[in-house]
DNA sequence: ATCCGAACCAATTCGCTAATGGTTAGCGGA
DNA sequence: TCCGCTAACCATTAGCGAATTGGTTCGGAT
């Protein structure tokens, strides 16, 4: 028999996982998502070490984790250049700078964008900008809002504004900044906020590079106001 | 006599810095750009720490080299991460998309630099760009123009934006494009430049931040038609 | 023949020391 | 009396070796 008790192999593998599953979404991991060496898990969990790597290859493969020869394992997504130079400028910057930098690059963008959109380019943003106000949670139409903008910086086909923009996305999604921009979001500044990007792309539909700069520059400002009213109320 | 020898001092101050530059310019240094130890060069000199360290604040300020502590001194600009990122951007864009973001980028920097610029800053700026004009060899007078530039993103005050301009910049240096804006330097065109950096800075100078950013988006617009010359001429 | 455990390899982290830029205290000259 | 300099000190970082950790291979047991 070539497998001698392949069946039992096969659950003890399943029941490591399990474990490992539980053990990652417990959230007792430490802050970074580290998980507890490979000897150390085999040890806890009375098994060899190579049920546990076949348990991690199996949850790598799923995305859920992530491993570095010599670093660890790790829970989530692994870094990327963007994520590490957004962390770093993260703590040097308030959320009006980066508001302040947004206004300085995504009027430009829109302007490109309106100079070079095509007809496709614009269906595809007026999907977006259907989608934002579908969701009732803030979270939700927050990541739709970010897939607009970014969209918006993708059909302007200048690589290196996409990435500049991809810098501030990155520091604007960042854990801790959340509570102020949900908070600066109720349902009047969600329709508000609808009207502007429908100018916004109305502007770029009829190739209108002026007035898509100034339509979101209208649309930044908006934000930024409301951003600063919340961030006055809290401190 | 509240300085005793204030001018004595003040000759040996510069023929340090003189004699750094020459240090720097000469090409001896390692390849990470890496000067020798303070200490070093003040025995090296014949004089004292002091005088090391404020002729190393002179270059400093220039933006000709960047300090950390424990690390050492370096020639040229600080590392960001954005090298990498840079050496990923060149393969997927042309000169002319990067002058498109700075089209994008400066002036709005400039109007930032405008609004926050300080009667010191001014005076870097001013002294930049009269070192622009002084040297004859092109690679020299990009050097100083860079020096500029940086300046005037680092005075505007957002570390984003300076990163995002780091990008650009970092793109612009990248070996191979060298050639193309070499060809588009003649004695003209660095005449107009003067006059145009003079304009920018003028108007940061008037804290006038629409005059700085028309200013700089009209030098850019210069910069990038005597480009796109240049590449037509070549092929 | 297959699979597991132990040993080994490579990359990384940690703790330490030396080196380096940044700062301050105290002295000497005008 | 005041200014500026030298020397010592502080904070941060590089360099190095030991320990850690994921990745791989080899020998043996079933």
């Amino acid at each position: 028999m070539p497998e001698p008790d392949g069946a039992a192999q096969e659950t003890e593998l399943s029941e490591v996982v399990g474990r490992l599953r539980h053990l990652i979404d417990a959230g007792r991991l430490p802050e970074d998502g580290r998980l507890p060496p490979e000897r150390a898990l085999a040890a806890e969990f009375c098994t060899g070490r190579r049920q546990v790597r076949r348990a991690l290859d199996h949850l790598e493969a799923e995305g859920l984790i992530w491993r570095h020869q010599g670093k660890g394992t790790f829970a989530g997504q692994p870094p990327d250049p963007t994520t590490k130079m957004a962390a770093k400028i993260v703590a040097e910057v308030d959320p009006l700078g980066v508001m302040e930098a947004r206004l300085c690059l995504e009027p430009s963008i829109a302007a490109l964008c309106a100079e070079r959109a095509q007809a496709e380019d614009v269906a595809r943003l007026r999907a977006l900008a259907a989608r934002i106000k579908l969701p009732a949670d803030a979270e939700t139409a927050e990541l739709w809002d970010g897939a607009l903008h970014r969209t918006i910086a993708r059909v302007a086909g200048n690589r290196i504004l996409l990435t500049a923009f991809g810098l501030v996305d990155e520091v604007r999604h960042h854990p801790g900044w959340q509570a102020p921009r949900a908070r600066a979001r109720t349902a009047d500044s969600a329709r508000i906020s609808d009207r502007q990007h429908a100018a916004i792309i109305d502007a770029i539909a009829a190739h209108d590079p002026v007035g898509a700069a100034a339509a979101m520059r209208l649309h930044l400002e908006t934000l930024a106001a409301g951003l600063a009213q919340s961030l006055e109320d809290q401190g």
